[in-house]
DNA sequence: TCAAAAGTGTTCCGAATACACCCATGA
DNA sequence: TCATGGGTGTATTCGGAACACTTTTGA
């Protein structure tokens, strides 16, 4: 398997996504070579021999970033001929969600469009990303995975509105949201808002996976 | 980027499902070599440099099967440490319908279950398939891959029924199904059926793309 | 006392479901 | 004439959507 015909290199291009401000942020650094010098790309690189996707992933980001997702989610193979000029490299985008309250909120994270121009097929990738997150978090339980271990309802409404990019209305949220029976409500509150503190929830892995149907939160 | 250090390999593996008597047929090959000799494998083999995930299922195919689906979905990349022992391969598993009334019903076509064991890990990957067909269905019109060019709403009905493995409401389906506007009535019906003919469909594409939300046939 | 977000129920509407009989045809 | 699938409407139920005011807290 070492000495026949030239074959395709394999490469892991890692879309990150985190809730901004403003509607989410994804992560993306700057190209220091040519071609598409200065220009944004995903973190990644090619894949080892003797590693899985995931764990190419969690390589290159210790690499290059300060942070790891708590999982990824293969997105798709981005194949297309002639999509790096470098080489023949097809690469499978994975998807990650990162929780940036804690994480060092550089100029790595931005909102999708303030980073175009990117480089390579990277903006399809983003994209793809994208809207492989809002599919899921119709009937998976994804935005925990946005937020801290405790969150108010607020801000799981909000991880909600930023993913969907359209409002929620809270009543039917917060009814729905309890009714899942996967939040575990804590005694505890938030701290140091300038307003009514909201009642902190847990996530409980334990109780989503009971239910079968989807994850109708929206 | 030819003499750097050892890559992992990529192959292409096919999970072609079509309609058989009784529920979703998938097709399979025999092993002729070691390892897994004489079980059940997916069509499949590693990629060239220069084509496309989707070409190269097409060249696969050609040199394996005598027919080819209308189009590749990826399902996603199998990328285990040891799933192959021959070497360090990933591969693309990649789901094709295919209208099985016309082509060729030789003993390739069985039930999923009646495949197993299978080589490799091809049993995970046709599972993958089976159930990314049956979300699939919900919400995009792809039963009519699974047809001819016409068919009756009984047999649209039984497309249904056949992948998401359970009975559909007749009376219900008929009116969803005309509800959406994607289905062209022909004056034509079926002919040699021992009983009343049904009339004829054919799936209108353009009118299919207009609709955004659900595909809610079921 | 003001600003800002937390918290709380009910009504309405549309979509999904359940359900049974007659019709047309070829054997 | 019989067996087989084709073809047809209505009533009910359930879930999603719309909607506004009071409460709490820190500044």
């Amino acid at each position: 398997m070492s000495s026949g015909p030239q074959r395709p290199t394999l490469a892991v291009d890692c879309v990150l996504l985190g809730l901004g401000d403003e509607g989410l942020n994804l992560f993306c650094l700057r190209r220091e070579d040519e071609p598409y010098l200065d220009q944004a790309v995903l973190p990644g690189g090619l894949l080892r021999l003797e590693e899985t996707l995931e764990q190419g992933c969690e390589r290159l980001l210790r690499e290059k970033t300060g942070f790891l997702p708590a999982r990824f989610r293969q997105i798709g193979a981005f194949d297309a001929l002639g999509r790096d000029p470098r080489g023949r490299v097809i690469s499978s985008a994975m998807l990650g969600l990162v929780n940036l309250e804690a994480a060092d909120r550089d100029a790595g994270w931005r909102p999708l469009d303030a980073w175009k121009p990117m480089a390579f097929d990277h903006e399809k990738m983003a994209r793809a990303g994208l809207s492989m997150l809002k599919a899921l978090i119709a009937y998976q339980p994804v935005a925990f995975e946005l937020l801290g271990d405790k969150f108010s309802l607020g801000q799981l409404q909000r991880a909600y509105e930023a993913v969907l990019e359209r409002p929620v209305d809270k009543r039917n949220f917060r009814r729905r949201a309890l009714s899942t029976n996967c939040l575990q409500s804590l005694t505890e509150h938030e701290k140091g808002v300038p307003h009514r503190a909201a009642r902190l929830y847990r996530f409980d892995k334990r109780r989503a996976g009971l239910k079968s149907g989807p994850f109708t939160l929206v």
